[in-house]
DNA sequence: TCTGGGGTCCTAGGACCC
DNA sequence: TCTGGGGTCCTAGGACCC
């Protein structure tokens, strides 16, 4: 039986977020980048409002581009909670009326309808339930663009046709005619290089790329090539993710304000990321086998390395560690160090088998009490003493974020 | 005064074993 | 002692998404 997926995707959704918190930001060109108390000069826009984008603020623009082809724009930092928040709450409201929910990125859901709607008569009234729903949840301004369709790429390609406040219907024998429409581009899966590459063989739209002999795309993109023809004519075995599985991996990078030039500092950051990793590690109760430390240099040339371990772990300490002793054999600090990143996967959901050794004993007793700490004070409730002299650099040196701060109160 | 930070998945190629 | 081939595991790297 064809199913009816529904695929819901908050416009802007940082942006209103924040218009949605602080009514002076409503109607005007904003910005979400970087995050409070961060250094914004080398931030990207991670979401411009509407009226933002209208201006020619584009996702991923360097916010003093962005500032410079919109001097009004106001940028303001990204608060994540607030967002987990809001997404929370599009959960609920999506949970109410689907089958099956699959959370695909922070401000967008898939939701398999196929037995609550029935049919695609059934899945319009139900879309529109809940966008109304949506709207009393999360706020006027936080609209959402909804596409019903029998998978998930054509669902994506549909809420994406019409933005925002959109709702595309395409039924089964509309498939065909309705993916004919939308640029290469568009789709979910055919990226940059992608489109490059199609472009030299003088593949550039959907009707293009249905004269491509399936077994040529095959040849020239082996797997990928089966998927590609088959997304020509809107045709996917995309299944709902079961979202209740655990992450695969955990990782934290960071942008410096400033080139990192001297160990003692790559290896400070390197703990207090780790620190950050194995937090959240601890807090989903998942220890990790694999460590991965990477470096980006000032030329924006980087390298990365990782190593397997025998015994899965979960401190900061140890992950900084490895993290170091990846890194530290291959780091070229006269190249100047921009950006430093750990994350660990091979994740298992065991509990850390208790330690023999007494020393080990008081290092899981003190991890597990400052554990209690975060859990009750949050993210910066403590700091190891040798991160601390980068935390208050951190903090004095965003001259961007007082300012900002400012603009949030007006 | 260039280019963030959080992820997932796939493939190529080397090492190793039989 | 030399040689070949297959399978598997591991890692690096790249493409994609938001």
């Amino acid at each position: 039986m064809d199913k009816i997926i529904m695929h819901i995707d908050f416009n802007s959704f940082f942006a209103s977020v924040e218009q949605q918190a602080n009514p002076h930001l409503r109607g005007k060109a904003i910005a979400v980048a970087g995050k409070a108390g961060g250094d914004l000069r080398r931030s990207v826009v991670t979401t411009a409002s509407r009226e933002a984008k209208a201006r020619g603020v584009k996702t991923a623009m360097a916010t003093w581009e962005a500032k410079k082809i919109c001097p009004e724009l106001i940028i303001v930092p990204g608060d994540p909670q607030k967002y987990a928040m809001i997404t929370e709450r599009l959960l609920n409201v999506c949970r109410k009326y689907a089958d099956n929910v699959e959370q695909f990125s922070t401000d967008e859901v898939f939701i398999d309808v196929t037995l609550a709607a029935d049919n695609y008569f059934g899945a319009s009234m139900l879309a529109l339930m809940i966008r109304r729903d949506l709207k009393a949840t999360c706020g006027s301004v936080c609209t959402a663009s909804i596409g019903v369709a029998p998978n998930k790429l054509v669902a994506k390609l549909a809420s994406e046709s019409v933005k925002p406040n959109g709702l595309t219907v395409v039924r089964p024998h509309e498939v065909e005619a309705f993916v004919r429409t939308r640029p290469l581009a568009d789709f979910c899966g055919i990226g940059r290089q992608t489109e490059k590459r199609l472009a030299e063989l003088g593949v550039t739209s959907v009707d293009t790329l249905r004269t491509v002999p399936r077994a040529r795309l095959i040849e020239l993109f082996k797997s990928y090539g089966e998927w590609l023809h088959d997304a020509s004519f809107g045709q996917a075995t995309d299944v709902l993710k079961d979202d209740t599985l655990p992450a695969k991996s955990i990782g934290h990078s960071y942008t410096f304000p400033h080139d990192l030039q001297t160990l003692p500092e790559v290896k400070k950051n390197l703990l207090a990321m780790a620190d950050k990793v194995a937090w959240r590690l601890r807090q989903q109760k998942m220890v990790a086998k694999r460590i991965t430390a990477y470096v980006r240099y000032g030329d924006f040339g980087g390298d990365g390395s990782a190593r397997l371990l025998n015994v899965p772990v979960s401190d900061g300490l140890t992950i900084s560690q490895n993290a170091w002793q990846l890194l530290a054999p291959q780091l070229e600090l006269e190249r100047g160090v921009r950006l430093l990143g750990v994350s660990v996967s091979e994740l298992q959901n065991v509990a850390l088998p208790t330690s023999l050794f007494r020393k080990e004993q008081r290092m899981q007793q003190v991890v597990t009490a400052l554990d209690s700490v975060q859990t009750k004070f949050g993210a910066d409730a403590w700091r190891r003493a040798s991160t601390l002299q980068t935390s208050f650099r951190e903090r004095t040196s965003g001259w961007h974020y007082d300012h900002l701060a400012m603009a949030n109160q007006t």
